[in-house]
DNA sequence: CATGGTGGTGGAACCGTTTACATGAGTAGT
DNA sequence: ACTACTCATGTAAACGGTTCCACCACCATG
């Protein structure tokens, strides 16, 4: 079917060994015999193939990005980072989704584990242990997860809480909620963090609503919830569960912010063009997926390096559901 | 590193071949020996090493996606349909995203084409040859696009469009205006003649404003444009455009639908959530994506068989951006 | 002119499987 | 008892590259 590289050679009037150096650029090939084999080669419409090429060398040219769910506009920014930055260097890139199900996530790992050179991986929640095992000899860059001792790149999303909850002060709210994402989840973690520092500070209860499904369906709940308390002000989890929220609120008959004021957490593509415009703390998601590339390709390089944990910033962005509390 | 089916061999005291029969199922190995060499490759933690059996076999066991943009909820949807049918087969997953721009598409294709048995591929726009030529020897599942003599999952536009029309007219709106996306794309052309049919059926002209960019900045323009026509309807290109549009009216002191119907086209996520929530026509986008997969299961099977187009049928969603023009 | 180095090239081993073919033991048929 | 067949297994040849090593021509050096 496909031309090979004996092919090629033959063509050429050389020997495979010449074909191969002339592909792959170190090698100690004349200029004029390297002409003449990608001339050939191009002629015979030959590519090397990549599976001989992982068997000898090792490498494989791919790298693997699971992720918890590719319809959650979070990851789906975060795999498309990852893309472009792949795709920039040449490499191929295996994605696996996980459905939000930890119980998956190993065996995501191997469906790939031994055609990447290396691994992307956003677990929320898996214990180390586990992702210890399951990684063992792939390279292994965390997505928005820091777990000492391992390279990572993640958001300082603890910060943007503390921005959040300062902003409402200042605005003058005093009872303000907060509804959380799911449990033992290590970003949940961070955000609860940095509320509590923040709460800390400013000398007031944060009121904790609970634990919800981070999806439209879980922000109908917290609306519910919250409107029975006499909060001024929510903080919501991430963007599609404070939309949910609002959702739920006007309908409700409430309005926003007047009524209610709504911080919410990622700054996905839909915050900016909702109504009202969804205040929320930006995360530069995309940078996010793009940098886990540039370290993995750094830890592929030198496997034995000083792990790196790359910690992006976050910036709370003032929208329109955010004000003054009434009265 | 990793164990070999040598090992394996040495270890369960038989050749090589009986471990790879061991693990081919189909293989003619006794039971008992079939159970101790599992029971030692467990041991090992041995996994047969996919490029040697890429290149001794010629199949990979992979299959690859190529989107226009990952970020866009309507292909991350169908993405993760892709990926959930993948997954169930056991079946690798390579995704290529070609950011909206055509030219990219062949390289997107060289870069997988190698390391797949089967490629999905929604491609907009490229001519046929190109994909022709670019396929060549891939079995290839077109999505979202049809093509005389290729195997293909769609869904049903046109009639979503008419349908559309026909209930903007009943509810009484006689002057509609149409903001249509990129020009050229198949999709593009698929809402058209729907349009078309059913205004001529109708007897009423839609006001044509334009081709936009199928993003909420796109849709912006589009409100500008179509608050400066008399038109009491607007059907966009797609949900996302919508959003931007009603974004944009709202801002500009106009309400939705009092001053102006709105119906768009996708049905994704956010539509339901959307303040109103956007009546639009509902595209089975999940199960497109695992409709492909399942065709391309069988084009691989059967390579020379007659091709197969499944087309999905769509279904116009009632919510709150519709409603009787004013006055 | 002999020696040593250099740069281009070919030969061949190797990566880890699958699979066609050979082998040999056991079983059934005549 | 001999043949024919089946079934489990081993042997070895692929698959298509990369890379170590050897070789040779050529040139500079002493």
């Amino acid at each position: 079917m496909s031309a090979t590289s004996r092919d090629v050679a033959r063509a050429a009037g050389v020997s495979v060994a010449t074909v191969s150096r002339a592909f792959s650029a170190d090698g100690a090939v004349s200029e004029t015999t390297k002409r003449r084999v990608i001339a050939e080669a191009e002629r015979l419409g030959y590519y090397p193939n990549p599976a001989a090429r992982h068997l000898i060398t090792g490498r494989s040219g791919n790298i693997g990005l699971i992720v918890p769910d590719l319809a959650n506009p979070f990851f789906a920014d975060a795999a498309k980072g990852v893309e472009r930055a792949a795709r920039q260097r040449h490499i191929g890139l295996f994605i696996s989704d996980t459905d939000e199900q930890d119980r998956l996530e190993p065996e995501a790992v191997r469906r790939i584990y031994h055609q990447v050179d290396g691994l992307i991986w956003a677990s929320p929640r898996s214990p180390v242990d586990l992702l210890q095992e399951v990684t063992e000899g792939v390279p292994t860059v965390l997505l928005h997860r820091r777990i000492p001792g391992w390279w990572s790149v993640s958001a300082d999303i603890g910060d943007g809480m503390v921005q959040a909850l300062r902003n409402l002060y200042s605005l003058g709210h005093r009872r303000i909620a907060y509804a959380g994402g799911p449990e033992h989840s290590y970003s949940g973690q961070l955000r609860l963090e940095g509320l509590l520092a923040a709460s800390a500070e400013l000398g007031l209860d944060v009121i904790r609503l609970g634990s919800f499904s981070p999806t439209a369906d879980g922000g109908i709940l917290v609306a519910d919830l919250v409107l029975a308390t006499d909060a001024t002000a929510l903080i919501a989890y991430n963007d599609t569960m404070a939309l949910g929220a609002i959702s739920r609120a006007v309908e409700r008959g409430r309005k926003v912010p007047e009524d209610l004021s709504v911080i919410a957490c990622d700054d996905i593509a839909y915050a900016r063009i909702a109504i009202p415009p969804l205040t929320t703390i930006h995360v530069p998601i995309h940078e996010a997926g793009t940098e886990a590339v540039a370290l993995l390709e750094e830890l592929m390089a030198a496997p034995d390096g000083q792990p790196k944990e790359k910690i992006l910033s976050t910036q709370l962005v003032i929208r329109r559901t955010t004000d003054v509390p009434r009265s």
